[in-house]
DNA sequence: ACCCAGAATGAATGATTATTCATTCTGTCG
DNA sequence: CGACAGAATGAATAATCATTCATTCTGGGT
């Protein structure tokens, strides 16, 4: 059957363009680290394989452990990027010199972490897929805290400044911190696990419910 | 080695005593439900084996599938397990007919919620566990928002009592409610995942620090 | 035009695992 | 006491997967 028509062209229907490509390093590590992260949110940390790994970056078997030697490692340095880049995001905004106004800087700080759309969601399953082994790997607590350390240094210099901009009384720069990284930690869990019943809107009023009660000057 | 003393009664300690024993039906699946969790706890939930399970619990390979048919069954079971007891004694606390003070219900629920000890850090392993791979997995997600949204609502119920008792203005219950639930799951994370730098009494005094905001006259 | 370092491939391998089921054992009831 | 229902066992099976590595191919350098 087949080879109906007398030419053939060198697509083969499925995959399309088969031509094996070279291309550095680094960059195939991302292209594996990103359909990693598309796999972890589509079928769960623990149903990961190489094989669906690489198949969703168009590649083939052998070279996640080209670039990463091994399975383990890969996820771990997939955890990495996520974190590194979240944390890294917020603690942009918040040293934001840009931006002196510190009611505006929080606004974004919100927006940064409750906005965005799929790509959002996509990197909050594999966030919370970590968290869910963190209790039984030590590495991934590592990674882990420490970024979260220097978001949550960060978070309470913000905060400080904020209290002495408005003379906020009874408010205690790195409890409310804690308290607000719990809050959208919280939130996120929620948008993932029950989608249903909360809403990207009403986290972000809850949210931003939360900073009022605390600087009711610099929150409309 | 051992055997010096010529009798042998038929407890021997560990899980040497090889008796075969038989036991109703409920009972074992409690009992590998048990071994389950701390089979998640120690090693995570992808690293999870039945055989794991199964000897943790001190019996053979093929009792888990005689009593859940399947890993997945037993997986399953084992979330709505942890899902019912979490939520069921957040329910019962916030009913508490036996507690006529709203601040003291207040106080009880926040104990249960942060409070206990190394059992109670277990749980939440499992909890977030399955949180990690609920994006993935509507079953989970199914559990978790039918417990959750029943506690959500007596949360708010309990909400809306305080703030008629203490004519609180400008605060809404249901918002406060999603508000404080996501604040628990986020003290929780971080108990989990960086128990170095958020140690449990400092959970409690953030959360206790959230009711004071919203409710001061119902917390000291 | 030709060469070759090393990037990419994927069939083969060996290890791990869920599940099955023939067999063994237990406690109960007649 | 004997026999039996069905609970429990664990060796065997079949399936899945991570990892290896001999081979193929690419693109830049000469």
């Amino acid at each position: 059957m087949s080879d109906a028509s007398g030419v053939v062209t060198e697509e083969p229907p499925q995959a399309a363009g088969k031509r094996r490509q070279i291309r550095p390093r680094a960059e195939r590590r991302q292209q594996l680290i990103d359909a990693t992260i598309r796999c972890i949110a589509q079928h769960g940390l623990s149903k990961v394989t190489m094989q669906m790994v690489t198949s969703e970056a168009g590649l083939s078997v052998g070279i996640a452990n080209l670039h990463f030697q091994s399975k383990d490692n890969l996820l771990k340095e997939t955890l990495r990027s996520v974190a590194e880049e979240y944390h890294g995001g917020q603690i942009e905004i918040m040293e934001g010199s840009d931006m002196p106004d510190l009611g505006h800087r929080l606004d974004a700080l919100l927006d940064f972490q409750l906005g965005r759309g799929v790509t959002q969601r996509q990197k909050m399953s594999v966030w919370f897929a970590y968290y869910g082994e963190a209790g039984a790997r030590p590495v991934y607590q590592k990674i882990v805290s420490t970024v979260d350390r220097l978001a949550a240094q960060k978070l309470e210099a913000l905060f400080c400044e904020i209290i002495q901009e408005g003379q906020y009384r009874g408010v205690e720069a790195r409890e409310l911190a804690t308290g607000y990284s719990a809050l959208i930690d919280g939130l996120h869990l929620g948008l993932l696990v029950t989608p249903r019943e909360l809403t990207k809107r009403r986290a972000r009023a809850v949210a931003r419910d939360f900073l009022r009660r605390a600087f009711p000057q610099h929150i409309c």
